[in-house]
DNA sequence: TATTAAAATTGTAATCATTACAAAATAGAA
DNA sequence: TTCTATTTTGTAATGATTACAATTTTAATA
């Protein structure tokens, strides 16, 4: 369980000026490692916020992935879900149910960030798509 | 350069029914492995299908999707690329021109299907972004 | 060849997550 | 306080993709 001072740290540490608004969604992200996407962050905070704006959810959300204090996980076609766990690794998608969830993947520090053909490489997303344990028992099921 | 011949194959290999449209598109994915998204297939093949129109196109590059005959890409937030090259390799994409190429993994091949917390799984998608070689010259106006 | 049912194609309208924009509120310095 | 920059907010717009129903094509059979 991350303090409010661990979450005003992460936005420090990633030059975001630490707003009313901005502490609860980061807070929301370190504590909820679910991948939410920013609907669910609105829903989720607008009870205790009631003035939160979904446009504010979408301008942070957008501010903390570029300054690179979260990731974006686009690994589902319809939404943008978000992740406070900013070391590497994969993520996986459940083709059945959609449940996304964390997938470590062995070695992913060592990839080089340099390409052969010279590109200069500074992130890199590893999705993973199937079944996930529980739908693997509906197989017969599959189309 | 791919025949009429071989571009058939592909969508009989993976039991689509090759009729006018579907052939131009996989032809056009076959011979143009530029990652082309559904409007820009669109814009190429009208000219010379003048009844074309873009649900077709959007339904058939599902289709094909579907049925493995095509890979989707989804290292662009905005548009959905395909790719008829369906042996594994990752993508990269220049975050200042926004180009999208091939990026071959080494290893790739190998990767399990079997994860250990039990997924069963059956794709993998590995996405890379950073500069190209020509945008690594402009590193001084990255904001 | 004519008939007919299934499949494929088409055009239009709808969807909906995200963004643009401008006004209002807030914060921070002087 | 006053002033200015920053942040937040609500509404409207965007645009790729999909839903849907009508039309056309295919292909099998009589």
């Amino acid at each position: 369980m991350n303090t409010k001072v661990d979450v005003k740290n992460r936005l420090l540490d990633f030059g975001v000026k630490p707003s009313v608004q901005r502490m609860a969604i980061m807070e929301y992200l370190m504590n909820n490692l679910i991948h939410p996407t920013a609907d669910t962050i609105f829903n989720q905070l607008s009870p205790s916020l009631p003035t939160l704006s979904k446009t504010t959810v979408y301008n942070t959300l957008k501010l903390l992935e570029k300054r690179g204090a979260v990731i974006a996980i686009h690994i589902d076609e319809k939404n943008i879900r978000y992740d406070a766990n900013i070391s590497p690794h994969g993520h996986f998608k459940c083709k059945r149910c959609g449940c996304v969830s964390d997938f470590p993947v062995e070695g992913i520090e060592s990839i080089s960030m340099e390409s052969p053909e010279g590109q200069l490489i500074t992130e890199c997303q590893l999705y993973f798509k199937g079944y996930c344990k529980e739908c693997r028992k509906h197989i017969n099921e599959f189309t």
